[in-house]
DNA sequence: ATTGAAAATGAAAATCATTATCATTAATAA
DNA sequence: TTATTAATGATAATGATTTTCATTTTCAAT
């Protein structure tokens, strides 16, 4: 009897294929500029991919989002939403929801005061609270320029 | 015929009965210092007033958070979770979420410093994106003490 | 006190997002 | 090739929230 087998593991052990559905769902995330949700991702993808299912869909965002290659936002209308999670600092950013339809707005420019005093307050944080902060979100509720 | 029925209409004309299941939950939300669901509020709830649906809780949590006396936020739990909003600005607060436990800790410690930025950057948006800002949840997720 | 319109309620059914099952297919180390 | 595990998708199950609907409660007008 053969000793256990052994994998090219995919990165971080998380998994061993990369397989079509994974590249394609990462791709439209990457691509897309959008907050989307699972079932979004779906219609979307299946005029292309014909044989993918909303299961996968759901597996490979819950798998992306744990390698921390996405991130996955409750905006409150019920699904979650999804957005791919550049790397670097430039490109981090914070939302603004409109509560009335929903549309949800980037919002990028930061001063460096912002910055500062965000990371000020983790290392508070994580002094008096013994939390270890891993990020944060940060966003602004109201009414956009079309539902004023 | 008579004319139309008028009805001494309850707060801003949200309501016009102040009943004795709605006292009951924004009472318990006043009191609470945790971040209930609709279910737990059913069930704490449901031992004093048998009678008590979980529909009406859902209602009146959705009444009361339209009248902006309860805030009603989505932490990613797959439940929404709400509190009493304190109309005082020393009670503001920000949360702490554990990404493992689900624990949420206030946050409520705010320099000057903090309070001045956060009105800026909120000036700052009204303009830039023509969007009327009504409020902000920031919350900085981690593990806590426990989850270490 | 009685009446009748409208409000509020709760049980049950419906909806909707997400997750679990399970049989099938694809990939690949041996 | 073959044996073994990973990945997939159809389907069923779950769980939170909403909708429906029949009943009860409230209260202004009589
Ligand atoms: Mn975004
Ligand atoms: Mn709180
Ligand atoms: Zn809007
Ligand atoms: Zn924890």
């Amino acid at each position: 009897m053969a000793g256990p087998y052994k994998w090219k593991h995919g990165r971080q052990g998380f998994f061993s294929r990369w397989t079509e559905p994974r590249k394609a769902i990462l791709n439209l995330l990457r691509r897309t500029s959008k907050h989307m949700s699972a079932k979004e991702i779906y219609t979307s993808l299946h005029r292309y991919y014909p044989g993918l299912g909303l299961t996968t869909v759901y597996r490979t965002l819950d798998l992306l989002a744990r390698m921390g290659i996405i991130q996955k936002f409750s905006f409150g209308d019920g699904q979650a939403r999804y957005e791919f999670k550049s790397n670097s600092k430039t490109e981090h950013h914070h939302h603004l929801v409109c509560s009335q339809c929903g549309k949800i707005i980037d919002y990028t420019e930061f001063t460096e005061e912002e910055l500062k005093l965000i990371q000020k307050i983790e290392n508070t944080l994580e002094k008096k609270y013994d939390f270890e902060v891993q990020g944060h979100n940060i966003e602004f509720f109201g009414l956009c320029k079309d539902c004023r």
